[in-house]
Order: structure tokens, then sequence, then C-alpha cells
RNA sequence: UGGGAGGUCGUCUAAUGGUAAGACUGCAGACUCUGGAUCUGCGUAUCGGGGUUCGAGUCCCUGCCUCCCAGCCA
């Protein structure tokens, strides 16, 4: 068979197996289908643990696990590890955390490119051999100097007929540590005038007197990515190399040296990466922001990365649906963050127990209600998965309301709480304002109501409506929390756009965290742990942050409601 | 300018020579004890110009535009 048997699939419609049909899962299904590789399926998810994983790396992962998964087949953790000047143990373990907790899963298949210095070292000398490698003492500039442009070739070394004896000898005492940094690389002897810069006779190793942080100081010479991707690939057995658009300049150089060692060919495929609007996705200008203290860290919740999203409460399920639903192709382009918000408000609309709670408190005083009255009003924890139960809710005299919940004088479409207007307490009672008191400033301090015996609940048995339901907690009993509110961390759709004479860090947004303090929150919420998820109701989903203890509470805000008041207030202005 | 890869609603993705479809966004409305959720309605999109064909987003020619490549980064 030559097509997927399920005939076309949409982005929705599940194949047999499960998975969303693009072209990279088009080409799997094709090989399968014509027995190549004896229809084994075996991709890898290759990071370089220089920096933490991002939600573009999500995607990857999705690709390369979620394919592994529906054709039976396995999926390795590879760290691409060449670059001991840039990488971190930090790094490796935040990387495996991240992936596991996306859900990818390579049970004993963790490795290292670094596993493979050996066995890439004697390739090189056998290339070298073979005439296809040389040893070159040119500089960093000279071979800058003499690569050519992109529209004029580039010369040859002085050094690219070099006997192999002395070669081989010359790249021995690179290994033995006999020259410093940077005098001499060991290059592929393949085409100085070659269109494709790659193939410029390009570097395989350079010197590096540098500690490494798995193989120590065993090496002073390193092996370039160029020249350990492929082989490290095929090593693994792997059959599909899927990369993104930029390598795809770069898959003649690894079909170069597959072939040349004459060993196992994976095939490469490239897809484009992801790009977020208001987002950046680059792994040194997100290490830039945390070295500048732009934010708090690698996993500050306004970060893209997997630790910052998961910290944001971002739930991992969100963020796969995501990443299956924005397809794989090789089209560069922006995919707006409102899709992913949707993504994760569908999900923590299903999942989210909900709760009350009042961010910007405003006192209510029911005048009529009796002095030390307590009421437990039943409230319903999810009204999307009937299982969640239901809670108690003490209501009594003196409560606190959202700030935003009443307007001395209402604009036109305001049907919150009002003078002389009856709104509902959400599970509590319909109440009636009868007057303000305002301080010396004439700001509205606090609020009285009366409230109507017979609505308790949240109905009133003569069948008249409210225009409102409004959130509210007991002043006595509510506990106090810190809550965080985020924006956006760049004003600009595309914070990379360089084009203004800008950088991205001109783009940054000074409004991107908000801290509240003293909000108020129901006390069922007292020992919220990390990892839960609530949706504070009419306000939106939140999560306790790693910094939250009991007694301490700090709350994120993972994403708002969608907010039609908002938008009508807006366009009032 | 050399090479490589792309160009379908505002955004992303489908349509594999046979009615250009879906999701998100936006707008309008219904419903609602969350102005939430849900539901309904609303779409002048195939980069341009030629050609082949009964029929072209798809094939051919040509032009235009965008992205990537001149690290001893990956």
């Amino acid at each position: 068979m030559s097509t997927n048997p399920s005939g076309p699939a949409r982005p929705d419609e599940a194949s047999p197996a499960g998975g969303p049909s693009n072209f990279v899962r088009d080409i799997i299904i094709e090989d399968i289908g014509n027995g190549k590789n004896g229809g084994r399926v075996h991709t890898r998810f290759p990071p370089e643990p220089n920096g933490y994983l991002h939600i573009g790396h999500a995607k990857s992962i999705n690709l390369n696990f979620g394919l592994a998964r529906e054709f039976g087949g396995k999926c390795n953790l590879r760290f691409d590890d060449t670059n001991p000047e840039k990488e971190d143990i930090e790094y490796v373990e935040s990387i495996i955390e991240d992936a596991h907790w996306l859900g990818g899963d390579w049970e004993d298949r963790m490795f290292y490119a670094s596993d493979y210095f050996e066995q890439l070292y004697e390739w090189a000398v056998k290339l070298i051999k073979s005439g296809d490698a040389y040893v070159c003492d040119l500089s960093a500039a000279e071979v800058r100097e003499q690569r050519g442009t992109l529209t004029e070739p580039g010369q040859n070394s002085p050094y690219r007929n070099r006997s192999v004896e002395e070669n081989l000898d010359l790249f021995a005492r690179m290994r033995a540590g006999e020259f410093p940094d940077g005098s001499r690389t060991l290059r592929a002897k393949i085409d100085m005038a070659s269109p494709n810069l790659n193939l410029r006779d390009p570097l395989m190793y350079r010197i590096l007197h540098s500690e490494h942080h798995r193989t120590g100081n065993d090496w002073c010479i390193y092996p370039t990515y160029d020249y350990a991707h492929g082989q490290s690939d095929s090593i693994e057995g792997i059959t599909h190399s899927i990369c993104t658009l930029e390598f795809e300049d770069h898959r003649p150089l690894y079909d170069w040296f597959i072939e040349k060692l004459g060993i196992h060919h994976p095939q490469q495929i490239e897809f484009d990466r992801l790009n977020l609007t208001y987002t950046l996705l680059s792994k040194r200008k997100l290490l830039a922001l945390v070295q500048n203290g732009r934010v708090r860290g690698w996993d500050d919740p306004r970060m893209p990365t997997v630790s910052g999203l998961r910290r944001r409460g971002y739930t991992p399920e969100a963020i796969r649906t995501f990443c299956q639903n924005i397809g794989v192709s090789k089209t560069n382009g922006i995919i707006e963050l409102s899709l992913l918000e949707h993504y994760l408000r569908e999900d923590l609309n299903r999942r989210a127990l909900r709760v009350m709670a009042v961010l910007r408190p405003l006192r209510v005083v029911i005048d009529n209600y009796p002095e030390g009255r307590v009421e437990e009003m039943e409230a319903v924890n999810n009204p999307e998965d009937a299982s969640a139960g239901t809670r108690k809710v003490p209501f009594s005299k003196v409560l606190y309301i959202e700030q935003d919940d009443f307007r001395e004088d209402p604009p036109k479409q305001y049907y919150r709480l009002s003078p002389g207007r009856e709104v509902r307490l959400r599970y509590g009672y319909f109440i009636t304002c009868t007057g303000v008191v305002k301080d010396d400033a004439g700001r509205v301090v606090e609020v009285h109501c009366t409230y109507d015996p017979e609505t308790r609940g949240g109905n009133a048995p003569d069948g008249r409506k409210v225009k409102s339901t409004i959130h509210w907690v007991s002043a006595s009993h509510a506990v106090p929390a810190e809550v965080r509110l985020y924006e956006n961390l760049f004003t600009r759709e595309n914070p990379s756009d360089d084009s203004e004479g800008k950088q991205f860090t001109d783009y940054l947004n000074p409004n991107s965290l908000e801290v509240l303090t003293g909000c108020q929150i129901e006390p069922s919420l007292a020992g919220a742990a990390v990892g839960a998820r609530y949706q504070f109701e009419r306000l939106g989903y939140f999560c306790p942050d790693l910094e939250s203890k009991p007694g301490a509470l700090v709350f994120n805000r993972t994403v708002a409601l969608r907010d039609t008041w908002a938008k009508i207030e807006k366009k009032l202005k």
C-alpha cells in the first residue's frame, strides 16, 4: 500500500492508530508500505543540552514520539553534546524532566553523542585514509576568508593535499593535545566551489581544551555537529531523522559522510519549526532574558519554556492537543497564541475545580443579615464533571466582592451591582445595593446591601430574574493570598523583527507581570498544593505557584476566561 | 546576485486533475446561578501572467514575493 489506508486524514480525523495526518507521517506510511527498513520506524529527539526545552521542542517531541507510538516503533532521546563550552548537566536534567512531562517515553534508550566520540574518531581516521579528510592549519579567520561567498567559489586550503601519513600523524597529535585551541582542524575534502556552502570542505573536528560535562578531560578535540549528527543517527539505527528546515542544506553533507563511511543511512525529513505570536522561541534569546534578569529564570511563568508553561499551569495534555492540531508542514508561518490558549482553556474547562476568589476586594455589608450568623452554601465543584461533586462555602454578614463588580455610576450594558440594583451572589442570595461608604478621597470603600432570605441558594421563589451573578467570599472566613497576573512577555507579534532597527528587548512588555496582594480566597483553598488547577469563577484559571505554601498562598493566573464584558467595555471607550 | 526551501481565508492546516473544507480569531445572535461553558449564523482565500485539459489550488512555462545558508554554534 502506498497511501493512508483510511484515505486522506484531516487533523482532527484520527487514523486507526490515532495519529493526525501530515506529510512526514505520509512519508513513513509509504516507507512502511514499501518495506523500507523492514517496515521499522525509529525516530529520535536530539536536543543539545545548552538551554531549557520550549514549546517549539514540544512540537518536535510530539512528532517524534507520536510517530513512533503510532507505528509501533521506537523513539530515542539523544543529547547532541558536541560543544562542551555551552553545555551543562543542569540542562540535561531539565530536558529529561520536561520531555518526560510532555509524555516522551524512551524506555532505556537515552543516549549522548558523546557516547560515540571514539567511534566518530575512528571514522574520521578512516576518512583520512581514504583521502576524504585532511588536517588544515588555517586559522578561523583564514578559513572564513577562503570559503568564498554566496556567489563566489572558495579557494582550496594550502594544506588540502597533505599525505595520508601526515594527516594521520597530525590528527593523532591533535587528539593527544599537542596543539593549542584553534590551531588546526580536521576538514572533509569535498568541493570548495560547491554552491552549497556546507560542502566547501566543512570542519569535522576542532581543538577545544575544554572540560565536557560527561567525558571530562578525555578529549581536547570535539566533533562538529555536522560531523556527529548524521552518524549518531546511523549508529542508533534511526530510520527517519526528522529535523527543522534550516538543516535542509546540510542533508547533502550528512549523506556524503554516510555514503563515504558505508553505514546505515537514515532518511532526513525537514519540517517547519514552531513560531508563536508574541513569543520568542530562540534558546539564545531566552538565555539572554534569563542572564540579564529580564525574567526570574528559565521557569518564569512568562517564559515559553516547558518548565515555565508548567509553572504557569499549562497541562501536558493541552500542549499535546495543540501540537497535534497545528499540523506539520514546510511553510514558514507563525501560529497565533490564541490557538494555544484555546486548547489550554478547553482542557482546563474540563478538569479545573471551580472556586471563588476575590482579587481586588470590596467590602460588602448585608445590613439585614443577622450578626454572627454563618450559613454553609452548597457549591458545584465542576459543572463539566458531575463526579467532581459539591462543597460548602461559608456565607456571612460581611463579604468581599470584586471591585470590578460594583459601579456607583454604571455604564450602559453594565449589569453587575450598582445602587438600587439587585444581583445574585453565586450559590448565595439575591442582594440589592442600598448605599455606599466613601473615604476622604471619594473612593467607595464599602457597599451596603440588603438580602432577600427567600432566595437562599440563588433562586427566587417568585421567579424574578437578575441580570447578573457575581462571586464573593465571606470576609471572616476567606484566606489571604498573593496572585500573579501575566500578560504576553512581548508587545509585538514577532519580537524578533529587527526591521525597524530595534531588537527583541525593545519589545518587552513592562506589564507582563502584575502582583496582587491581599486577595481573598474561599477557605477550601487553604491547603492548595502545587499541581492543582482551579478556575476562579468568572476570572480565569489559576494554579498554586512553586513558591506557594499553606499560610502564604501564591497563585499564578494560567489564562483568563474569555471576557465578553471586557470587549464591550473596550468598545464603549 | 549562487544554492536550498516555500507561497490556499486575518492565522494555521486540508483538498493527492473533478463542489476549495476545518480549526482558531473576529462579528452577530440564542442560552445560562460564571458576561464562563455550550449552541446557531456570518468566509470576495488558491501570489501574478500564460499554457495543457471537458475540467487546474493541483500538471507545464514564466514572472513576483518570503524564509534559510558565507560559526572552529546546533
